[in-house]
DNA sequence: CATATTTGTTTTGTATGCGAAGAATGGTTC
DNA sequence: GAACCATTCTTCGCATACAAAACAAATATG
C-alpha cells in the first residue's frame, strides 16, 4: 500500500471512530432513559460489576477521572443507594466502593439491553464478519491503551 | 455458528465497543489540553468544518442535543470567537452558525493531531488489517444509525 | 386576521469535571 | 516518639454540560 492510500485509510478510520463513539454515547444515553442513572454512573457500575469492589483511586484510574470527580459521583450514587462506601480495616485512609443490590440489578438489566440492541445492529453481519469485527476491536483496544 | 457462540461474540463486541469509545473520549480529551476548547466544542467544530454552516436546529440534531444545550454551547463558542451567529435573511427565526478563522484553525490542527495519534496506534496493523478495520467501522456506523 | 407551528432563547435545576487546598492516616528518619 | 513526608480521599470554587419548561419572535395556514 502506498503512503498516500495508507494515510487516507487512517483518516477515514479516525472519522468513523468519531461517529461510532458518538453513536455509542448517544444510544447508550437513550437506553438509560427508564433508569435513574446517568452515563458516568453506568460506567462506574459496569466497572464495579465486572471487577468487584474498588477503591476511589482505582475507579478514578479506570474511568480516567480526577479523585474529586469520583468522590462526587460516588456521593450521588450512594444517595440513590446504588453503591456503598466501606472503610478499609487495615488502612483507614482507603475507601472501598461496594455495589448494592439495586445497583447490581440496574447494571445487569442495562448491559443486557445493550447486547440486545447490538444483536439487532449486527443482524446484517455474517458470522465471519462478526468474528473479524470482534478481533479488530480487541486489537484496536489493546493498541490504544 | 451456533447460537451460544454468536451471543458470546456479540457480548464481547459490546464490551470492546465500550472500552474503545471510552478511550476515544479520554484520548480526545487529552489531545485538547493545549487548545482552549472542550470536547463538545470539538464535536461542534468538526461538524461545522465538515458540513459547512448549520442552523442551531441542525447542529442540535447532529449532536443529539436539546436546543437549549446548543444555545449555551454556541454562546460560549461565540464568546471565544470560534464561531459567529448569522441571522437568515429569508427566515428571520433561523440562526446560522458560521465557522470563524480561529475555529477553523483549531479544528484542522486537532483533527490532524488525532490522525497522527491513530497512525501510531495502527502501526502494528498490516495493510490488510487496516482496510478490514476501516470497512468494519463503516458498516458498523451505517447499521447503528 | 386569528391561530398554530417553527425556531431559538431564557430560566432553573442537576450533573460532570478539574485543580487547589485541606484532613486524616500511614510510613520513615533521626 | 517527634518531625516530616507520602498516600488517599474530601471539600471548595469554578466552568461546563445537559435538559425541561416557559417564553419570545417570526412564519405558515386556514
Amino acid at each position: 500500500m502506498d503512503e498516500v492510500t495508507h494515510v487516507a485509510h487512517v483518516a477515514r478510520i479516525e472519522k468513523e471512530l468519531r461517529y461510532v463513539s458518538g453513536l455509542v454515547k448517544q444510544k447508550g444515553r437513550e437506553m438509560l432513559n427508564n433508569y435513574k442513572i446517568t452515563p458516568p454512573q453506568f460506567i462506574a457500575l459496569q466497572w464495579l460489576s465486572e471487577e468487584g469492589d474498588m477503591t476511589i483511586g482505582e475507579l478514578s484510574s479506570k474511568m480516567y477521572l480526577a479523585f474529586s470527580t469520583t468522590t462526587d459521583l460516588i456521593d450521588r450514587m450512594e444517595k440513590s443507594e446504588l453503591v456503598q462506601r466501606v472503610k478499609d480495616e487495615k488502612d483507614r485512609r482507603v475507601v472501598r466502593i461496594h455495589l448494592l443490590e439495586e445497583g447490581k440489578r440496574i447494571i445487569d438489566e442495562v448491559i443486557k439491553k445493550r447486547q440486545v440492541y447490538l444483536q439487532d445492529v449486527l443482524v446484517n453481519f455474517s458470522s465471519k464478519e462478526i468474528v473479524t469485527l470482534k478481533e479488530n476491536l480487541i486489537k484496536l483496544h489493546q493498541e490504544m491503551r
